[in-house]
DNA sequence: ATGGGCACCTGGCTGC
DNA sequence: TGCAGCCAGGTGCCCA
């Protein structure tokens, strides 16, 4: 479900419930999700004061006075505040109850997300530590991207896609930069020219950047933490588009898999 | 080092 | 109506 997009969209949203609150206390209902939550888990994290919420990558970084919350969300997972007492529904896994009488409560149904609390710095932390630049950070830039890919025979989809390349640029994205950086998914990456490259790393930017002023991609099911959708499905290029007209030259998208994951692209805009 | 494939899950949709 | 099969926004890990 969530790509940077929508990860950010969710940091916006929680971030005001949660800066300044102390978590009173966490309950969890479930604790097989990708890394199944320790024993012991809420009791670390119970009591602690959260001073920020950050991103990296597609990581959600909950700082507090006595650590660090890292979030992921997986494919399927979402976090919302909650006024006061609700009741729990199904893959309601966790709930961080706090002292403003709110409760940020994850749900998760395929459970492919992932909780983790650290004491020390959390960009140390294995999960984070091998991630390579922010897209919309300074340090990701075309030549970086063009030096990486020197030769890398991979697909400049999987390539983009990998996250020690660039963090956090998935499947909808991927396929829309490269779009409108007019260059097929299927092409090595390491046969782009430099020049390419830079319009390929300004179409990721752009694109993700847009996407997070509309509050991301909403495809099936995805809200943000205020219970709105994302608006940028109205903007999508080619992202599931196939056998439908490009729009900005007629032709049908196609479709095709790479890497084991659905693509698509315009076969007379990109080369 | 690189590339490829699998695994982890549930739910929704399609087609027989 | 029922059910098997397929697909899904992620990514760590294992193998060759």
């Amino acid at each position: 479900m969530p790509e940077l997009p929508e990860v950010e969209t969710t940091r916006r949203g929680i971030a005001p419930s949660l800066d300044g609150r102390r978590i009173l206390r966490v309950v969890v209902r479930e604790r097989r999700l990708r890394w199944p939550l320790p024993r012991g888990f809420e009791k670390r994290v119970r009591g602690h004061r959260v001073t920020g919420v950050s991103r990296r990558a597609k990581y959600l970084l909950i700082a507090t006075d006595g650590g660090t919350l890292i979030v992921h969300l997986g494919m399927s997972g979402s976090l919302r505040v909650l006024h006061g007492r609700v009741l729990p529904v199904v893959h309601d896994h966790v709930d961080f109850v706090l002292d403003s009488g709110r409760c940020l409560r994850f749900n998760d149904p395929r459970r492919f997300g992932s909780m983790h609390w650290v004491s020390g710095d959390p960009l140390k932390h294995p999960l984070l530590v091998g991630l390579g630049p922010e897209p919309l950070g300074p340090a990701f830039h075309g030549d970086a991207l063009w030096r990486l890919a020197r030769g890398r025979q991979v697909a400049v989809k999987q390539f983009i896609m990998d996250s020690r390349v660039v963090a956090g640029v998935g499947n909808i994205y991927a396929s829309e930069a490269l779009f409108r950086a007019r260059i097929r998914p299927g092409v090595q990456a390491g046969r782009i020219s430099r020049t390419r490259m830079q319009a390929l790393a300004a179409s990721i930017r752009e694109v993700l950047e847009e996407a997070v002023a509309v509050g991301g991609t909403t495809l099936r099911d995805y809200v943000s933490p205020d219970g709105t959708p994302g608006y940028f499905r109205q903007k999508l290029f080619v992202y599931e588009r196939a056998g439908e007209p490009c729009r900005r030259c007629g032709t049908l998208i196609r479709h095709r898999v790479l890497g084991q994951r659905s693509t698509y692209y315009c076969r007379v805009c990109q080369r």
